[in-house]
RNA sequence: GGCGCGUUGGCGGAGCGGUGACGCAGAGGUCUGCAAAACCUUUUAGACGGGUUCGACUCCCGUACGUGCCUCCA
């Protein structure tokens, strides 16, 4: 089955041929750990999670690395560049270590109760710091670097390419630029690989800059002013990871990685110098994935990725996300309004990754309507009266329903550059072959075996939320049954909201009666 | 100021150069002991103005509106 997807590298829908004949190796720009993720992370990580389970169904072994950052990545100008770790810690009274690790146990389990698959490698920055000195070393020593008072800069003047990915025009941003840059810098396009701790800052995180990766001026920079406690610490930290290697007896130069040089290094040190496929969300584009690029071929001299895919980002009441219109809702906040993680993943996989969705509590409802519509249809395969036939001798009598040939419709949409409305609509039409049927023309093996895939490729555990009702409420069904051969109708309401009151609606067709679960 | 993207019915959201999926919601109907579900029908759906074409929602140009990014913000 051939597999298409839009990439950003060459504006094109492209057909996706991998390095190696079964394996693809894949890179996704995970969170910055100094806060919960919202609804707009978290759209992104589905997408990938189903381009996964795609490459799956289509019988390639995913290495997947996901990078956590917890270490460098600043916020806006307005905050003065402070990086997004330091500043959650000080909001909370806490160090950056914990504001990392809390958020990180945050994001594992929003990754469980959404059912995604857990990468290969979830990877944190901090635990890569050896490969990101490793990675500034290779540069510096090949000429692409150089120092300011404040940190190792990239000159992306070296690398002639770096305004291709994004279709950037240098020369009229900067015209047009409405943030002063550094002066220091030669060129605005410039990034940080490596940022010096400013003197008389104290952070939580930092490490001792390899004197051979500094040029003689800067050595006579300050580190700041650390308490004994902390200076304990953050040279225990040096120590620990490796990044110091000149213990001599100058007062060292504390720094963190920039935050672009993170990723580039993880990926590069797990997959190698090329990997299949990177994902990010589009806002990354002209900055993060421009730089990466950059930095990663100019190092390895190698193409760093054949195909860069990219989501678009969802608006909330049809506006951008952003935290101080208070709009960036949690897993926590749907909860509290009665949705499940999964009514979410469904609202998710009804827009296409590339197109801008809209979040709306209106919207969130429609997509739990359907999926409850669909686990009804789930539990079906419980009520069913045949267990031995196969779908095939079922498919050959008249008025039976063959599901067969779906399940290959589904992964076709799949392949399609992720289609996942189009996924759906199949599944609706499948399903809706069932609605009205008699259970006897379903062949329970034949449902059992869509779900499967269904729940293999969207992830939305149709099976595991469908379980069988208890046989008590089996028995009142009968019961119900008999009472209204019986005509005896006061008994069978009777017995009806018994079973309502156990969160089991029953419904009369022709063909017997049909249990479903309340909403 | 620069570089992008988007605009499909009440809401969400696809495909497609030849009279527009699918889901959710509303209305009416069939069915049912009653319900429920299902099914059928239904509500002026392609921002606006040009152009290309035998023919455009689909291609091109412009306008409006929305939205994103712009160099240690993301």
């Amino acid at each position: 089955m051939t597999l298409k997807l839009y990439n950003t590298l060459t504006k094109k829908t492209e057909t996706f041929t991998p390095l190696q004949p079964n394996k693809i190796s894949l890179y996704t720009c995970g969170p910055t750990v100094y806060d919960r993720l919202h609804v707009g992370n978290w759209t992104a990580y589905i997408f990938w999670d189903t381009l996964v389970r795609t490459l799956i169904a289509d019988g390639f072994h995913v290495e997947r690395v996901m990078n956590i950052t917890d270490v460098g990545h600043l916020v806006s100008d307005e905050d003065e560049g402070e990086d997004k770790l330091e500043k959650g810690a000080r909001r909370e009274g806490k160090t950056a270590w914990d504001i990392a690790e809390m958020y990180s146990e945050d994001f594992i389990a929003g990754m469980e109760k959404l059912g995604l698959i857990t990468p290969e490698h979830i990877v944190r920055a901090t635990d890569f710091i050896p490969q990101q000195l490793e990675l500034v070393r290779v540069l510096k020593e090949k000429g692409y670097t150089y120092q300011t008072s404040d940190g190792i800069y990239f000159d992306t003047a070296k690398f002639p390419t770096y305004a291709a990915f994004a279709g950037l025009d240098l020369a009229a941003q900067k015209a047009g630029a409405r943030v002063e840059f550094n002066p220091e810098k030669r060129s605005p396009s410039d990034f940080a690989l490596w940022k010096f701790t400013k003197p008389g800052e104290t952070r939580d995180m930092e490490w001792e800059t390899p004197a051979d990766l500094l040029e003689g001026s800067a050595s006579t920079l300050s580190s700041g002013d650390l308490t004994p406690l902390e200076r304990q610490r953050t040279t225990r930290e040096a120590e620990e990871t490796g990044a110091s290697k000149n213990l001599d007896s100058k007062k060292p130069i504390m720094g963190f990685p920039g935050w672009h040089l993170e990723c580039s290094a993880m990926a590069m040190s797990i997959l190698g110098p090329t990997i299949d496929i990177h994902t990010g969300g589009i806002d990354h584009i002209p900055v993060h994935h421009t730089n990466e690029i950059a930095q990663s071929e100019a190092a390895s001299g190698q193409q760093f990725a054949h195909f860069w895919l990219h989501n678009n980002h969802l608006k909330v009441d049809g506006t951008k996300i952003s935290k101080s219109l208070g709009n960036g809702f949690t897993l926590q906040d749907l909860k509290d309004k009665g949705f499940n993680p999964l009514d979410f993943r469904m609202f998710v996989l009804q827009g296409q990754y590339q197109n801008e969705g809209n979040f709306t509590f209106e919207n969130l409802q429609a997509a739990k309507n359907r999926l409850h519509h669909w686990r009804n249809i789930a539990a079906l395969r419980h009520q069913t009266h045949d267990t031995l036939q196969d779908d095939d001798e079922k498919s050959s009598n008249d008025g039976t329903v063959s599901l067969l040939a779906v399940s290959g419709v589904i992964l076709e949409a799949l392949n399609d550059n992720v289609n996942t409305p189009a996924a759906l609509r199949a599944i609706d039409e499948a399903f809706s072959q069932l609605d009205g049927k008699s259970l006897d023309d379903i062949h329970q093996y034949g449902l059992a075996q869509l779900l499967e895939h269904i729940d293999g490729l969207l992830g939305l555990q149709l099976i595991p939320s469908t379980p069988d009702i208890d046989d008590e409420s089996k028995q009142l069904i009968i019961s119900r049954e008999r009472a209204r051969d019986e005509k005896n109708w006061v008994s069978s309401d009777a017995i009806r909201d018994n079973l309502k009151a156990r969160g089991i609606i029953v419904r009369d067709t022709a063909g017997g009666t049909i249990w479903e679960y309340a909403s």
